[in-house]
DNA sequence: ATTTAATTTACAATTATTGTAATATGATAA
DNA sequence: TTATCATATTACAATAATTGTAAATTAAAT
């Protein structure tokens, strides 16, 4: 498939590169509709998916709600809190290797930890 | 919470812990009419909440498409088939301890390892 | 300039899940 | 045992996230 960089994927791409907060479909498409009133969620969808099949951003399957997507698309870890969703990066290599027979016959093409916890905001108003 | 092991919820906890294909709650709803035939997806739902909140089964965030259900409650890892969504267990014990400096200040309750491949029936028919 | 394929939009449709209200069930106390 | 009452179930509607369709638009390539 020819990859277009129209405006509307490339103004989506800047904000999830400068967003940490992991958002949503819909948190993307609040955002971008300030640059492009018109813009709908089809587009924002498709370009979610396209930047993903292109290796520019990632999906995260994390929150019990919905999709989140990460603006890092290297392999990395994240930390979710279990009280508002809130998910938080964590750059560190940790030693998962699972050996052969340990796979059930799976050809492993990669792994991801994810942490739960309570984030500092939440802790607060226990 | 006062909890009552009702018939339905005796069956769908019965169902869950002899699958070992972590089903959907869709996958529950229809095995789970052969017996109720008039079973309701609100009870299934509700059961399954019930069944996860007293530690029996848990859920599992993995599946881009829908929830899936585990009977083993305790903490363990799994393996994804990123062609089908076939669901594995993984019962091994991995070290993914996150020191207090990297866990960005939030307090942590547990973690998991999700492995990404593709199992034996898929890696046939490429 | 014309053709053609990709993209966007508006909108409908789908899928998974949750909410509501009436009825049914079953535990507990009289 | 029977009455009471909270809990559970059902049918059904509603919601929320996501995907599909088709017409119009854009822009790349001839």
């Amino acid at each position: 498939m020819q990859f277009r960089l129209t405006p509307q994927r490339m103004l989506i791409l800047k904000l999830l590169k400068k967003d940490t907060t992991h958002p949503s479909a819909e948190d993307v498409y609040k955002v971008a509709k300030k640059n492009f009133p018109n813009i709908s969620f089809k587009t924002v969808y498709n370009t979610l998916q396209v930047l993903q099949d292109n290796r520019l951003i990632q999906e995260l399957i994390i929150d019990r709600r919905k999709k989140r997507y990460c603006p890092d698309p290297k392999p990395h870890h994240h930390i979710i809190c279990t009280e508002c969703n809130k998910v938080v990066d964590v750059h560190l290599k940790f030693n998962t290797r699972l050996n052969e027979k340990r796979a059930e016959g799976f050809k492993i093409t990669g792994s991801k930890v994810t942490f739960y916890g309570v984030c500092p905001e939440c802790n607060m108003t226990v």
